[in-house]
This record gives structure tokens, C-alpha cells and sequence, in this order.
DNA sequence: TGAATCTAGTAAATCGTTACACCATCTGCG
DNA sequence: CGCAGATGGTGTAACGATTTACTAGATTCA
């Protein structure tokens, strides 16, 4: 590394460091343009990079910005990991990733490393109420962004919040069924304790009760509920989850609504298992539309989340200068998901037909 | 930040902070137990951690290790940081992610950004030939491991790759197909410049040749040989594989060998626009072994690398001291690839029988 | 004309840690 | 006893950028 220094750009430029500071610091205004102009120039000619590490030191921050995912192994986080780092790079940060795996712990323990090594902002990606567990480090001025995760009555003031209105989603996603004519639908997810599941649950519930059905009806599956678990597992759980619903004594639901894209493929992996026909004998609607969701077979109707318009939203915040504690009050962006119908919903076969493709389908 | 400096802790213990320093860095062999005793309780009692920024400034380097990968949003890549993430908590260290889209005009930015903004080393998941347009920075110490990519004759001798052995990997593809009885089987890829791509091919190649077949008459798509691209676009590659394969004037495999699942999944869908089964019609195989690979209908027949194993060898020579230039001779770790197989791969049928099945199949 | 005010820039302290050069004691031994 | 060599530390100058306080010299104004 042949450093440059500032002192060796001011010596060529026959200036102090201060002024070549104040050069990289937007104070131009400061000195005659004559002088900015030979500054530059020697910053050019010495290809001069300011040091971090001594910047930092000096100012007490970055311009590193800390992503907490639940795991980048799940195509949904990836895709949105690899969204929020060009936004970075357009915004001239740099990402430093982190893996969750849905621990509270292990979340805690991330924002407060990230924070203690002065990165700029945070943008976590929790499913948890209460941002009390951190709420000592937002009070020292770290600029919080949560994804997925819509504002709580009691967040602290200068958390920003972008998320997809997860309350719509499930409602579009039963709605889309129940016009099909289905009538027993049964909601499939992991532990339902996060805000954003409760809310796309709730959004469920709503379109259910609107068609005059009582959602007391409904098969439901929400395993694990005291387990956390990864996200990588999502899968695992709609396989068992179907399987459950399937060989169980409960009645037998002609549609499933998926908390996520994973678990809506596991749970159909879950009827292949036992002989049963997605689409035909089960409609399925999954939750992110991945890209995965489009290569199925067959490709799975979805609730798309608009991704790289949340993650530039994310990170602008996560930049912005004027947050911390004590700024403005905090915002929460909350955008409109969106029904992409493809082929794993289509309306409930009648009984007797059912029977007849059932015999066909043993025959293959 | 209620900051605790090394010099709090030497007062509270009554020493300076040298002898503080040099507990931190693991010289407590310098100073007789009492005095560490002191010391380790002082460093708890005041709930110290060394500041990093001044760390980096005094030394040069920081415990982050920069990930350069095509891109998280495709899942194999996405697994993959997942597992580099959690070798790096394990290592103590940091993970700042960089999507390179295959550029290398990209790739050699993020690796100059990230020496010199410190990192301790790169994991670097290129796939170009030569590492010249990085070599000025290898030369100035930079630990780099090279991922998915084999060591090469003309790299630096400081170089660390770990990869799988693609070679092998390619073999294991074809020789599958061809003891089903395949004949006529194509190898799909896009751009195929890249070493292991190309190693792949080459296995492939000598599996045909082996079983006594010539190479020049299977049929081959390779599309796109001048454009770079991304590998989110890997399904749609395989998508317009399987359009062109099966609408062309060309011969028309009964089997495929795709250079990645993201590929294979999307030819599968390519095949299914067309009418075609997979396993039935058309037997696929697919690369890489992604978690949805086993989840897909039919679930889809790969060569698994073993992803946990490479990303923990990857970050222990990432993080190894003894690297840098003008230590001793690289290393180059090659890991054996495992065929796993499941349903998407099946004997050719014969001519007539395949008409009875898809008559039976277009009455579904 | 003399005092006040600007302009354009500089000097030096500072951020927290580390490493190098020292320096007191103590111990052993001829 | 006197001195070499351990033992167990300490003092301080960096690392590179920023910022506050300060100052020469030019300009304005009454």
C-alpha cells in the first residue's frame, strides 16, 4: 500500500493539511478557488485515499452501514442483501453482513458490535415487537432502520421503518382464494409471534371473515410455536406442516396461504410427498414472490414484495445525516404489496372430479 | 457510547497502558499473574472493548475480511456468505459483502477499496483466468483466497483457492446420464471463459469420450459467449437453453447437463412452456446442490459442493497470519463434488413407450 | 487615520492503541 | 561484594485526519 498521506498532498500543494481538510470536507468556500484547484490537482496526482481508520478515529463514525438479516442463505434475504448493497454502493458505503438467525441474542449482540465499531446506521431486519433489547444503543445516537418490520406504538422516536404492509398481503392472498371459491383455507406458518406474521395473519383473518366465513373454521398450522428457528428451515416447516394437515384427523383445507415463498415450496414439496397435485388438488399462494417462485412447476401465485425499492428506501435512511436520537420525529414507509397470480391457485375441483384424477395420479 | 479507553483501564489497575495493551495482545507472559489478574478485572469491571478505528490506525489492518461474490440474490452464492459469515464470527472477524455481477472491472475495485480501507483479507469468488489486474495488490500483502476458482500457473505464490474439483464434478454429471443409457446429451451454460466452467465442460468431455461417444455429436448451447452477466440471470439463461434446444433445427438431447441448479431450474421451466416432463422427456442434472434443488418438482438431480466445509477452509486462510506475499508457497485446497441423485434424472424411454406416456400426459 | 472587520489560511491538540526504548529491582554466582 | 542478566514493568512517540483557536494581511468605514 504506497499510502499517501494528507501531509504529503499538502506539501505538493504547497498548502497546510487543514486546507486540504477542508477541501475533502466540502469547505471550499473556505479558500481562494486557486488554491482548490491546485489541491485537487495533487490529490489526483498522488491518487490520495483518506484512511479510514483515521478518520474514523477522529470523527467517531464510518461510513459502513451494519445489515442484519435473519440469514442471507434464504433466497428472499439474499435478494435483498445484494439489492441494499448496490444501493450502498451508490450512496458510497460499504455493507457489513450479519446472520441473525432470528436469535433476539444474537441480534442484540450485532447492533451493539456494529454500533460500538461506528458504522453510520443500522438497518436490522427483526421480526420482534420491542426494540427495548437496543434501545441504550439508540439512545446513543445510532440511526436504526428496521425492515419488515412496521413502526410500534412504543419504538424509540428517530427509528425509521420500511416494510411492506403485511396486513394487505395476507388480505390480497386469502382474497385471491376465496374468489376462486375456496372455502377452507388454511394459514401455514412458523411461530406466528412476529409482528410482521401476526400482521399478515390478521390481513388473512380480515379477508376471511369479510366473505362471511369465521375463520374459527379454518385448518390452521402454526407448528414450533416455541421454537425459533432460521429461515433456512422455512422449508422443512411447510413440508411437515403439510403432512400434518394432510394426514391428520382435521379437515382437509382445498387452499393454503404461506407465510413465505420457502415455506410455500416446502409445503408442496409436502404434498408431492403424499401424492397430491399442486394446483389441482391444492392451491397454494406463497408470500415475497423470489425468483424461485416464477421457476417452479408449478410457478407459485405470490404476494410480491417491491425489494429494490425497499432496500434504496432502507438505505437512504440508514445514511441520513439527521437522524439520532433527539432529530425529527421518525418515519415509517409502508408500501403496497402486490398479487401475482400464476399457477399454483386455481378454483377447487369438484369432488367427483377429484376422485377421478386421483386414481389417475396413482397410476403414474 | 459510554466509551471505556485502554487508559481508564490501566488506572483502575494500577499499571499503564502498555502493560494493559500487551493482556490485549496476548503478552500476559510479560507480567506476573497478579498484575494480570488486576487487569482482566478491571477490563470486565469497566466493561472495556478496544477501539477498533484506533486499533487499525496503529496497525494497519482490522479483523474484517472483505466476501467478493457474484451476487447474494442467486441462493448458491446467498448459502454461501451464509456459511463465511458464521466461520467469521467464529474467527472473531467481520464480514464486509461486495456483489461483483461478474464484472471485472467491479471485482478489481472492490478489492483495492478493501485493501486499502484495511480488511485482514479477501475472499474473492472470481472466475477470470489470470489475477494480474489484482496483482499489484497481492504483491503489497493482501491475503487473498480465491474461491470457485483453482489455483492457476501464473498466480502469485501467496494464493490460497479452495474450490471444488469442477473436473470431477463435470465427469460425475455426464458418466450419471450416461449409465442411464443417454446418448444424446447436451451441456448447457451460459458464458463458459470462466476456469471452472470450463473444468466442468472438460469433465464432462472426457465421460463422453470415455463411454466411446464423440463429443461433436452431442448437441451444445453455450449462449451468450461475449456477454458477462450477472447470476441472478442464470435461470433465464436455461430458460432460452431449453427453448432454443427443442424449437432449433438440431439434433434433441435426452439429457442436459446445466453448469449450475439456478440453470437447471430455469431450463426446467423452459421445458415445461414447451410441454415437455422433466424426468420423463428430458433428463436434467444440475450443479451446486441448492437447498432448492431437493425441494423442486421433480427434485432436481446435482452435484452437491460441500458448501459448510469450503466456507470454513476459505476464512481459516483468510484470516491466517502466516500469508502475504513472500510467505511460504499457496495452497490450493480441492474438495471432491458428490452426485446426488434424485428424480430428475431417469433412463431414456424407448420411442414407443414414450408415445403411450404422453399420450396419457396430454390428457392431464 | 485609526479601529474594526474580513479573508485566507496555519499550528497544534486530539482521537485510542501499540511498539520501541528504557529503567528500576531482584537474583545468582564467582 | 559487585556485576551480569532476568524480571516486570513504564514513558512516549507515532498512526492520519480533523478542528478549534489563532493570525497575518487586506479592506472597510466613520
Amino acid at each position: 500500500m504506497a499510502k499517501v498521506t494528507i501531509q504529503q498532498v499538502a506539501k505538493a500543494a504547497g498548502v497546510s493539511p487543514s486546507t486540504v481538510s477542508n477541501v475533502l470536507n466540502g469547505r471550499s468556500d473556505r479558500m481562494v478557488p486557486a488554491t482548490r484547484e491546485r489541491i485537487d490537482k495533487a490529490i489526483a496526482e498522488l491518487g490520495y485515499r483518506p484512511n479510514r481508520a483515521a478518520r474514523q478515529l477522529r470523527n467517531g463514525r464510518t461510513q459502513t452501514i451494519g445489515l442484519v438479516v435473519p440469514s442471507v442463505g434464504n433466497p428472499f434475504w439474499g435478494a435483498f442483501a445484494r439489492e441494499i448493497e448496490v444501493a450502498a454502493v451508490a450512496a458510497g458505503s460499504s455493507v457489513l453482513l450479519c446472520n441473525s438467525e432470528r436469535n433476539p441474542d444474537r441480534e442484540r449482540r450485532y447492533v451493539e458490535e456494529l454500533w460500538e465499531d461506528g458504522v453510520r446506521g443500522i438497518i436490522l431486519c427483526t421480526s420482534l415487537a420491542s426494540l427495548d433489547y437496543i434501545s441504550h444503543v439508540i439512545d446513543e445516537g445510532l440511526q436504526l432502520v428496521t425492515f419488515d418490520r412496521p413502526a410500534q406504538p412504543g419504538d424509540p422516536e428517530s427509528v425509521v421503518s420500511v416494510s411492506i404492509d403485511n396486513h394487505v398481503g395476507g388480505y390480497l392472498a386469502a382474497s385471491h382464494l376465496l374468489e376462486l371459491g375456496h372455502t377452507q383455507i388454511a394459514f401455514v406458518s412458523g411461530s406466528i409471534q412476529s409482528v410482521n406474521r401476526a400482521a399478515r395473519y390478521r390481513g388473512f383473518c380480515s379477508a376471511i371473515e369479510e366473505a362471511g366465513l369465521s375463520v374459527g373454521d379454518m385448518p390452521m398450522w402454526t407448528g414450533f410455536e416455541a421454537l425459533p428457528f432460521g429461515d433456512v428451515e422455512a422449508a422443512e416447516v411447510g413440508r411437515k406442516a403439510a403432512h400434518d394437515l394432510f394426514t391428520g384427523d382435521g379437515v382437509r383445507p382445498t387452499a393454503v396461504v404461506a407465510i413465505n415463498d420457502m415455506t410455500a415450496l416446502g409445503f408442496c414439496r409436502g404434498l408431492r410427498d403424499l401424492g397430491l397435485t399442486v394446483g389441482e388438488d391444492v392451491s397454494i399462494i406463497g408470500f415475497d414472490d423470489i425468483v424461485l417462485a416464477d421457476l417452479y412447476d408449478p410457478p407459485l401465485t405470490s404476494i410480491r414484495q417491491p425489494i429494490k425499492r425497499m432496500a434504496t428506501l432502507a438505505m437512504e435512511e440508514a445514511v441520513s445525516q439527521d437522524g439520532g436520537a433527539g432529530s425529527e420525529v421518525g418515519r415509517s414507509v409502508l408500501l403496497r404489496p402486490q398479487l401475482v397470480v400464476r399457477e399454483s391457485t386455481r378454483a377447487p375441483k369438484p369432488a367427483k372430479k377429484r376422485d377421478a384424477v386421483n386414481t389417475t395420479e396413482s397410476a403414474r
